[in-house]
RNA sequence: GGGUCGUUAGCUCAGCCGGUAGAGCAGGGGACUCUUAAUCCCAAGGUCACAGGUUCGAAUCCUGUACGACCCA
């Protein structure tokens, strides 16, 4: 390879230090220590394990491994700093504890590569838990150098196009992502402990509905026909509860094909439940569970602090109807929102615009936005949506223009979306045709027809509550983080090049 | 979609009113057996995002493009 051509690589890292590394790697390969060729490790010990029990343990051999993350040269003693899974430890390592080879060969030791030590846990003179090694066996190489010790990779950008160097930098990346996990376990447990079964349903559909979105396309060969990666598992959840799963969960990725912001990626985490003789209040309820549930998991209370507003997520939460809120935050009267005409006209007077047609679901939906939903702060149950804009929402018995179901509101965002579901079929028909409708008038979004979920719903859907929550705001919620990105380990970014 | 800002060594950043590229860390050579941002000495490392333009001369000014961040819709 010549320089020309290495000049045309991607990711340019000067000669020198490439090729000071594989230089070290073929020295290695040369001496019999090729470290690709190692396919295990023994340790006795994580590092955390070492350093939780370390009075116990001086004295006491250890084998441990990681990477090395730092280190510092003195002739013939060298320290690393060695991190593991769990933790960091250092190690000393000299020309006494390892020998002439061994020592010689820790100095084919990089920054980067991942080392195991054998040897007796002591502590330095200056306090410094450590592990004198008397073995060191280079496990593997990196033939990349890490960022800089003391800065770090701070780089937005290349902390998501290269988040395995961001999780290595960056503990509280790593930490951010544990909490994740730590949050699921605990819904996942929390739901399997209320007879909830976890199920899959298709992410490749036919009609992509289930949600107002428009839908990522794709083809399959084999049958040539067009699919939709879903933007909901919505009607599949429902079907199961046709055929007696009378509560379902899924937690799955959507894929909404959107614009990105701070809070839209387009891929993003729902957990979806069905619980059948269940109403919407019943729903509500299990929401405020749910993410007390969260909450413990991941912040240990239900105190939460976002974006410098301190939030009580301790159940119940405050309920908010549409209408009472349009009032008393627009001053509109709900039932000018609720023909086209009028709504247009409202929407003219008030210099509202909307990106397609004017009709009164989209003013609507506009108006709560912008007005309303910013200032729910406090947990906040958002009910009393209109049919029009709530196409597989049960009517409210009360009054059939609205439907049993809520949003709820933290910190002015959409976390939760949830209903008694229409069970219908002759309704669910008409609202189908209605967004019909709204779709050949140019709104991409109104929901497509399915004869095939109206067929399923004329065999018996039972009363039924469900509910989705997006997984990764509730994430960003409990960690006080403010980008979508920052909670999804691989962000979609636009290709470089 | 609109606006603002950013893009300089592997990483973190300087670079003034336009005069031809700097530091720290990492890497290379050397010294050093208790350091922890180790220290000290020496040498090396650049298509200044990309493409045009203005100019005797552009990292710097102008236009466009790409990517990203932030704000707005």
């Amino acid at each position: 390879m010549g320089p020309a051509s290495r000049r045309s690589s991607p990711r340019r890292v000067p000669v020198s230090e490439l090729d000071a590394r594989r230089e070290r790697l073929e020295q290695l390969r040369a001496q019999g220590h090729d470290p690709y060729l190692i396919t295990r490790f023994d340790r006795t010990h994580t590092i955390d394990e070492v350093r939780s029990a370390f009075d116990a343990l001086v004295g006491q051999p250890v084998t441990i491994a990681g990477r090395v993350m730092a280190r510092r040269g003195h002739g013939k003693a060298t320290f690393l700093d060695l991190r593991d899974g769990t933790s960091a430890m250092q190690v000393f390592a000299s020309l006494d504890s390892l020998g002439d080879d061994g020592y010689e060969r820790l100095k084919l030791c990089d920054v980067g590569d991942l080392l195991g030590v054998e040897g007796e846990v002591f502590s330095t003179s200056r306090g410094e838990m450590s592990v004198r090694a008397s073995k060191a066996t280079i496990l593997s190489k990196s033939l990349r150098p890490l960022p800089e010790k003391w800065h770090g990779l701070t780089d937005v950008e290349t902390r998501f196009r290269r988040r395995y160097v961001d999780l290595i930098m960056n503990p509280e990346v790593r930490e951010l992502f544990v909490q994740r996990s730590h949050m699921l376990a605990a819904i996942r447990e929390m739901l399997t402990a209320r007879e909830f079964l976890e199920v899959e349903t298709p992410m490749m559909q036919v009609v992509a509905g289930g949600a107002a979105a428009r839908p990522f396309c794709t083809h399959h060969r084999a049958l040539d026909i067009e699919l939709y990666l879903r933007i909901a598992p919505e009607l599949y959840l429902k079907r199961l509860v046709i055929g007696g799963f009378e509560r379902v969960f899924e937690i799955n990725r959507n894929f909404r094909n959107e614009g990105m912001d701070q809070n839209h990626n387009p891929e993003f985490t729902m957990l979806e439940l069905y619980q059948a003789y269940a109403d919407y209040e019943d729903i509500m309820s299990l929401t405020e569970e749910i993410v007390a549930a969260a909450a413990q998991a991941v912040c240990g209370g239900l105190q939460v602090s976002y974006g410098g507003q301190e939030i009580d997520l301790t159940p119940p939460w405050r309920r908010l109807s549409i209408p009472d809120a349009l009032r008393q935050y627009a001053a509109i009267d709900i039932s000018d929102l609720l023909d086209d005409a009028s709504a247009a006209r409202i929407a003219d007077e008030r210099g509202i615009e909307i990106g397609g047609p004017k009709t009164a679901a989209a003013v609507l939906k506009k108006i709560v936005d912008e007005t309303v939903e910013p200032q729910l702060v406090a947990p906040t149950h958002l009910t009393g949506h209109p049919v029009l804009i709530s196409p597989l929402a049960k009517r409210s018995p009360a009054n059939p223009e609205l439907t049993d179901r809520f949003e709820t509101f933290i910190c002015g965002k959409e976390l939760a979306n949830a209903f008694s579901e229409l069970n219908d079929p002759i309704d669910q028909r008409s609202r189908f045709e209605s967004q019909a409708r709204d779709r050949s008038a140019g709104d991409e979004e109104a929901h497509p027809m399915d004869e095939d979920f109206l067929e399923a719903l004329e065999y018996g859907l039972p009363p039924t509550g469900g509910l989705g929550i997006g997984i990764d705001r509730l994430l960003m919620l409990l960690t006080d983080t403010h980008s979508i990105r920052e909670v999804i380990l691989f962000p979609l970014m636009r290709p470089q090049e």
